[in-house]
DNA sequence: AGAAAAAAGTTGACGTATCAACTAATTTAA
DNA sequence: TTAAATTAGTTGATACGTCAACTTTTTTCT
C-alpha cells in the first residue's frame, strides 16, 4: 500500500536499502537478535525470504556471519561499521515518519485498530482450522 | 497476511483461481466493468498486473476479449460460461467468509478501522508530496 | 489539419509474501 | 545409544504490488 511506498522511498533515497533489508539491520542493531531464527521469531518473517535478504546484505557488505561455535546449524550475524553508520543516520528519519503518521490518529483509534486486527487474525485462524 | 491466505485457499480449492483472478471475474460478473481501465478505476489495481491477470484468464478460457469497435485502444471483456458458473458457485463461499470474519467486530470497530486507514493514507499522501 | 497531450494496454524489472522440499546439525526419547 | 523428531538455514516456485518505458490509438488544442 501507499504507506509502505513512502517508507521504501525514504530508505532507497537515504540509505540505498530495501524495506526488508532495513528491518533486518534494525533488528540486528537495536535488539539482541543474533541469527536468522531470532529475527524470524521477532518479526514473523518467512525463513526463506530472510535467508535471501541476509545473503543480499552480506553481498552488499552490511553483515558478516560466521558459524556458531557451539551449534553448527546457526550462523551469528554482525553488522559492519558501514551498516551501523547507515542505521544511525536512518533511524531518526524512520522514527519521524512513523510519528508524523500516527500523530493523525488519536489513541482510541490506534487501540481500536490493533484490537480489531487481532480479532480478525484470530477469526481467520479459527475458520482456517475447519478447512 | 493470514486473512488473505484463507481467501486464497478457498479460491484455489473450490475454483482453481488466484485472488486477483477472482477479483477480476467478480468485477466482470457483478458490476458494469467492461475493460481493463474500468477495472483499474474500480479497484485501483496496477495496469500492468491487470494486463497479465487478464491474459492469464483468457489463456485459461475464462474471458474472451475483442477490440472495441469505436475505440480501438480498448478491448471489451466477456466472461465465458465456464467463468460465470464458477463465479456463481464461489460467490456464496466468499460472502460467507467475509460475513463470518466481520461478525467478530462490532460496528464501532469497523468504522474506526476504515476511518483510521483513510487518515493514514491521507497523511502518507501529504508527506509524500514533500519528498 | 497538424502537433502535442492523454488514454488503453503491454512488457520488463524488482521487491515482497508464502508455501514446499531439501540438507545438515542437534535434541528427544525409546 | 541409536532412531526419530526438531531446528537452522537454503533453494525453488508462484502470486502479488509497484514503477517505468514503450506502442498504438484517440483527444485536445491552436
Amino acid at each position: 500500500m501507499r504507506l509502505n511506498a513512502q517508507a521504501i522511498r525514504i530508505l532507497k533515497r537515504n540509505a540505498g536499502l530495501t524495506l526488508t533489508q532495513w528491518r533486518v539491520i534494525a533488528l540486528l542493531a537495536g535488539t539482541d537478535c543474533k541469527n536468522s531464527s531470532d529475527i524470524e521469531r521477532q518479526i514473523g518473517m518467512d525463513k526463506g525470504q530472510l535467508s535471501r535478504t541476509i545473503r543480499g546484505l552480506a553481498d552488499a557488505g552490511y553483515v558478516k556471519f560466521k558459524t556458531d561455535a557451539k551449534d553448527h546449524r546457526k550462523s551469528n550475524l554482525k553488522l559492519t561499521a558501514k551498516a551501523q553508520k547507515i542505521y544511525d543516520q536512518t533511524l531518526p528519519l524512520m522514527r519521524n515518519r512513523q510519528r508524523s503518521l500516527l500523530a493523525h490518529l488519536d489513541e482510541t483509534e490506534i487501540k481500536a485498530i490493533y484490537s480489531a486486527l487481532e480479532k480478525l487474525e484470530r477469526a481467520a485462524q479459527l475458520s482456517e482450522d475447519e478447512l
